[in-house]
DNA sequence: AATGAATGAGGGTTCATTCAT
DNA sequence: CATGAATGAACCCTCATTCAT
């Protein structure tokens, strides 16, 4: 084996070990909080030892910090393939965004744990809002961009793209708080329904019902 | 002073304590986030000793859940405040509800910063569940109530109270969030506008522009 | 009421306080053990308030002190009225304290807690010691006054006055370890056959069985 | 090395390190007394870290627990190597027990002031009953059985094998209670006398002067 | 790279003591 | 004399971090 070979598989050996902390930290914070997990649940949850975090992120603050970009990453993931997957039309995609927000890959309560878990620190951790940031501002972006070409195909009157991006985010986004906070009674297919009701709502031509 | 004079002093002065102790609670919660935490430094910012805290909470734990009761309750009674001073009208009482969710006495991110912060741990704390539950639900009947109500005098089709109930409440929660994240993005008359326009296309005969 | 009764009342008061509050020590250290007997405990038990030990004691080193040395003075007082009841005879002298020390009044189980609490710590408390010491040595003394009457009455040879005085003493301390640690294993009626046993085997002839 | 020998290598270290807690464990108790040994005083006499207790045994109860087994264990193994080392006899074995009980290695006041201390919690605490009670109904039982035989063996006529035991066992644990609160009083050579000139006395041809 | 024993700072909590009432 | 709220030192325990292996 040469030595590219050789450090190429360690790198990639480290990768993925960086991914399985990662990823037991988020069922850590999802099953105990984030307050009451310890790197000692995380090495644990990841059938590895103690000090094993430490070797790989240094700190804990760092370990937190990367698992938040994690999720943010996936997130992303996610948005861009659903843009690309859905036809060229607006309509099509603001739709596609929509009910991504609702699919089961994300309105995961495992995942929304751990989103709501970082949005909950987020004020008294400005690193949290840096690394979402631009990922953020690229979502409202699109989305705003979207309404904007709906509006403008259908000429819609009296209706701020603006405004209609906040509405439709902030909804999905306190969509994923009920669903978090009382699983039993939120019911998919409500939450469809009103995000359909809306869209139709405000743009009768494009969201028929 | 009377035995019952007295005695209605000691308990007030008891009651305070515990209001200042809470409000500490939520200045400390909003300034360093929940997991940073700790009775030194609710303590310390109500301006007392470090014992305090144990001596009228019995644990940190019961401080949290008070913590979280009151600010229900404070929401609770702001919420039933504005119903009682719109109008006999629904669909007045509906855009009172709405706009009381963007008052800047709520929509206040020290507040806001609490209940996210309860909202991050409540998966793993049903506590936390348990203590908003009832509210919860009244808040949702009554939306919900109202959206009949409207939905019935101006003879709207294909209009679903309980997705329109669910489509507003979870925006004003997402607005929330967004202000938490970003106040700087934020923009108060777009999000006032966001739920107009909703509520407008969705009932023009109640709201108009 | 004259000064002076207003002086006396209080002074007996005093001292009734003081000793309602070595009698709740008392309890407390029966029931919790010395370790987790606390001030407050103590306080609860006598039905009076939380700064009441300090008020009349000064410190908790300082009640136990007094607990130890009531305790102490208690023992003495039987002592002494068991050696003033039984007759003038040696003999029977020796055999009313035996008996004493297995009577309910003595063998009691909450009474010896306490005992053994002191004993527990006396090694690193020498003011424990110090408060028993008088008192033990004329114990000893009587005792083994008492035996060199009856070894001298009988012309007894080869019998160490503070041999047997030795074992006597111990034995009976040895009975109340076994009582206070297992209760239910413990006979009365062998305990006092185990010491008749033992005076009539070294003075036979002052203690037929 | 193996892994087995590295296996057994981490075990024996471990079991050392639990060896060395509590061997600093009654080393406090014996200095400070029970009720004032902390866990840090603990780890400050071992010469390690404060966690260092907690790591080692979880609780400071827990590591209570095992400092009285360890000791009771430590007598145990005293006990039946004495019981082995002496004679087929049982004179000579009860002989062998009761010296045994003043030997410096049991009579050694800091071991006594660990048991004296425990003995001062048991009410308290029926663990510690529970950890010794197995040991002394055995010790019990070896006590009585050879009083048994002696007494068979020497036709002793009115002699309680029951008394005897209770007797020979009390006494010992009296003197050691006699040592620990005043050893300057005691004298082990009178002691010695004490229990010999009881045998001497119950048991004539067994016991001669 | 990985382990896990060890560290020690800092957390929640208890409690002897003080003090205003 | 008595109360009980308040204090703050010190407790037990946890846990992020270090380090020898």
């Amino acid at each position: 084996m040469s030595a590219t070979a050789k450090k190429t598989k360690r790198t990639a050996s480290r990768a993925s070990r960086r991914q399985q902390l990662i990823d037991a930290t988020m069922k850590c914070i999802a099953r105990k909080g984030m307050s009451s997990t310890t790197l000692g649940d995380v090495a644990r949850e990841a059938g590895l030892s103690q000090g094993i975090v430490n070797l790989h992120f240094e700190s804990k603050e760092n370990l937190l910090n990367e698992t938040l970009r994690n999720i943010a990453d996936d997130y992303k993931t996610q948005f861009n393939r659903a843009l690309d997957k859905s036809g060229p039309d607006a309509a099509n995609k603001l739709h596609a965004l929509m009910e991504l927000d609702l699919r089961p890959s994300i309105l995961d309560r495992q995942k929304l744990a751990v989103w709501f878990a970082f949005w909950g620190e987020v004020k008294s951790r400005p690193r949290y809002r840096e690394i979402c940031k631009k990922s953020d501002e690229y979502y409202d972006e699109v989305v705003c961009t979207l309404c904007e070409e709906i509006i403008a195909a259908g000429h819609y009157k009296d209706v701020s793209p603006l405004a209609v991006a906040t509405a439709l985010t902030s909804m999905t986004n306190g969509l994923w708080l009920s669903y978090l906070i009382s699983p039993k009674r939120f019911d998919r297919q409500i939450a469809s329904n009103a995000v359909a009701e809306y869209l139709h709502s405000i743009f009768p031509k494009h969201f028929p019902l």
